[in-house]
RNA sequence: UGGGGAAUAGUGUAACGGUAGCACAAGUGACUCUGGAUCACUUUGUCGGGGUUCGAAUCCCUGUUCCCCAGCCA
């Protein structure tokens, strides 16, 4: 029986949070935090924590959240990788407002309660080397044995403490070790290191430091500190949830936030670890970590993804604790949505095939109206220069039509969008390879604007750009950037990239488009009429050569028929 | 018997002892100057086995499967 005031059918971490608010746990209040390490880029899993955490603080009466660089490790951080997280979290539409934080910040006062936690007698400096400290961890079904240094006083820990920050040992020589229990079935609470030694440039510090906390030790001090009440992670963390709350508990602070984790999100055919993704960047399988076929969110914003599609899609998605896998389909079906309301419509020709209207005066041009977007009228209109010789899609004509296929074939006729209706008289083909080279037409002139006065139906519409006024265009076509949906379910590890597509760039080089696109704006986004929407590259795009990428296909109900046909 | 998690249509996610719902995908039809969009309809599900109960996806027992953990990474 559910009560009236239970709250149904939101995931479970607000769930939690709604009842904290009720039984006033955190004084009602919500701080949240999307603590990433500066060491690759944002990706859709990110976007998933980034809607989650960012979401709840603005659902909520006074929620902040917090953005905090979780920079503990300067051998993999860069401030590149600061930079463009940043520039990714505001693009997909949240603001941490004065709420930036780093951990690198905090590193005094972590190296005080680090202190303190020898003075308890809670923590002590181990000198064993890795190897040996991994012996002497034990295995999943054996415990470990205690450090032979496990026993060194408290002033002694405390000197060699001082000495390590001080920079007399070399990295490796000793480890600052939680004090906790060598047999414990958790392996994380087998004494875990809590600091060790990088004598490493660190990119915000510098050299003040050369020893740098764990993860363990500093992010459960650093969501303390800033006074989060919960702190979500993923669910491999679920394991070190214990250590969390032994380090809170065992100093004693005031704010002890709730770890609650989530499962990280996985898409069909792509991959989703930051390691993976800077494998692809280093070993050059794709331009960058923009490169519009990566998961990442500058690539799917060069992409032409929109920010509100990728929050909608994190909203569908929903927040659980099972490990799944989404249907990439499913993202795209946002994109889509998003971008059908929003789009200009225009007319571009990917792969030209000549057509003369032979009776076409020669040297006339009119200028047709077509309308920008028949979803949204107040997008108005615009002029599309026709004449004599066009260009229309290859795949629109077939010499010899099977069935179902409406397009244009000899003696057929259809509509030239927003034009007029046509009927192809002959085919020309080159005499050596068979190639059809162009196609003749007539034209009837009764139906200029694309309607007949008699009332008589085409079967289809097709989109043309006119030759001499059309402009030349580089288009490239994204498909999936590997051919399996889970390219990473290979038992050995590195083969996911055998499963890498070759086909997930095509490039056209002699696209023709609308002339009203001469001056479109980097990143500008279009449909182009039954093809799919596109974008103007960022990256490549010039005055002199337009590129665009392919966002995402129309929905293709011919192509499904193709395919069920085994064409 | 190392420990920690998780199992609901093809996919993802709701239902918190009371009609298994939603979205995507798939299929059918209507409409259409985008084979787009839109609209209507349809198919498909509680991991197995016991039990408690008037009633179980939900509670209990039991089995199975999958994921995570042996970094001085996060």
């Amino acid at each position: 029986m559910a009560s009236p005031d239970s709250v149904s059918g939101v995931d479970f971490i607000r769930e939690i949070i709604a009842e904290d608010l009720k039984t006033n746990k955190h004084g009602g209040k919500v701080a949240t935090r999307f603590p990433p390490e500066p060491n690759g880029y944002l990706h859709i899993g990110h976007a998933k924590s980034i809607c989650l955490n960012f979401g709840i603080a603005l659902e909520n009466k006074g929620g902040v959240c917090h953005l905090r660089f979780d920079d503990t490790n300067p051998c993999k951080e860069e401030v590149e990788y600061i930079e463009a997280i940043k520039r990714d979290v505001l693009w997909l539409g949240f603001d941490w407002g004065k709420h930036l934080y780093y951990t690198s910040d905090y590193f005094e006062k972590l190296y005080e309660y680090a202190v303190q936690l020898i003075h308890q007698g809670k923590a002590y400096v181990c000198s064993l080397s890795t190897d040996e400290i991994r012996e002497y961890r034990g295995t999943l079904t054996q415990s470990g044995k205690d450090s032979p240094y496990r026993t060194r006083s408290i002033e002694e820990n405390i000197n060699l403490f001082k000495r390590m920050r001080g920079g007399e040992f070399e990295d490796g020589a000793h480890v600052l070790r939680a004090k906790i229990d060598m047999a414990s079935p958790n392996l994380n609470m087998r004494d875990p290191a809590i600091y060790r030694i990088r004598r490493t440039k660190h990119h915000r510090t510098g050299d003040t430091w050369c020893i740098y906390p764990m993860y363990d030790f500093a992010h459960c001090l650093s969501d303390s500190i800033e006074g989060i009440t919960h702190s979500i992670c993923t669910t491999e963390f679920e394991n070190h949830r214990p250590l969390y709350d032994w380090i809170l508990e065992t100093l004693d602070v005031d704010c002890h936030p709730q770890q609650i984790e989530f499962a990280r999100l996985n898409l069909s055919y792509t991959v989703m670890s930051k390691r993976k993704l800077l494998e692809l960047v280093e070993e050059k399988q794709v331009s960058g970590w923009d490169d519009p076929r990566m998961p990442t969110i500058s690539g799917m914003k060069r992409r032409g993804y929109t920010p509100e599609a990728i929050r909608n899609f994190c909203e569908r998605i929903g927040v659980a604790k099972r490990e799944s896998m989404v249907d990439i389909a499913l993202l795209e079906h946002f994109v889509r949505e998003d971008l059908n309301k929003r789009a200009l419509r225009v007319m571009a020709v990917l792969h030209p095939l000549k057509v003369v209207i032979d009776n076409y005066p020669d040297g006339k041009e009119e200028d047709l109206e077509c309308i920008n977007n028949p979803e949204d009228t107040t997008m108005g209109t615009r002029k599309v220069p026709f004449s004599k010789i066009l260009y229309i899609e290859q795949d629109d004509f077939l010499e010899e039509p099977p069935k179902k296929f409406f397009r244009l074939a000899p003696g057929r006729e259809v509509r030239l969008r927003y034009a007029y209706f046509i009927t192809c008289v002959s085919v020309i083909k080159d005499e050596a390879t068979g190639k059809i080279k162009e196609l003749h037409c007539t034209y009837d002139p009764e139906t200029r604007g694309g309607s007949a006065p008699d009332g008589r139906k085409v079967q289809s519409t097709i989109h043309w750009v006119s030759a001499e006024h059309s402009i030349e265009a580089e288009v490239r076509l994204y498909d999936h950037l590997f051919t399996k949906a889970d390219p990473c379910g290979e038992k050995d590890e590195a083969d996911f990239k055998k499963f890498l597509n070759p086909d997930s760039l095509e490039t056209l080089t002699s696209c023709r488009v609308e002339p009203c696109l001469a001056n479109a704006k980097h990143g500008s986004r279009y449909q182009f009429e039954r093809l799919g929407y596109f974008c103007v590259d960022t990256g490549d795009s010039t005055g002199k050569k337009l590129v665009f990428n392919r966002t995402v296909t129309l929905r293709d109900t011919w192509a499904k028929v193709q395919k069920a046909e085994g064409t």
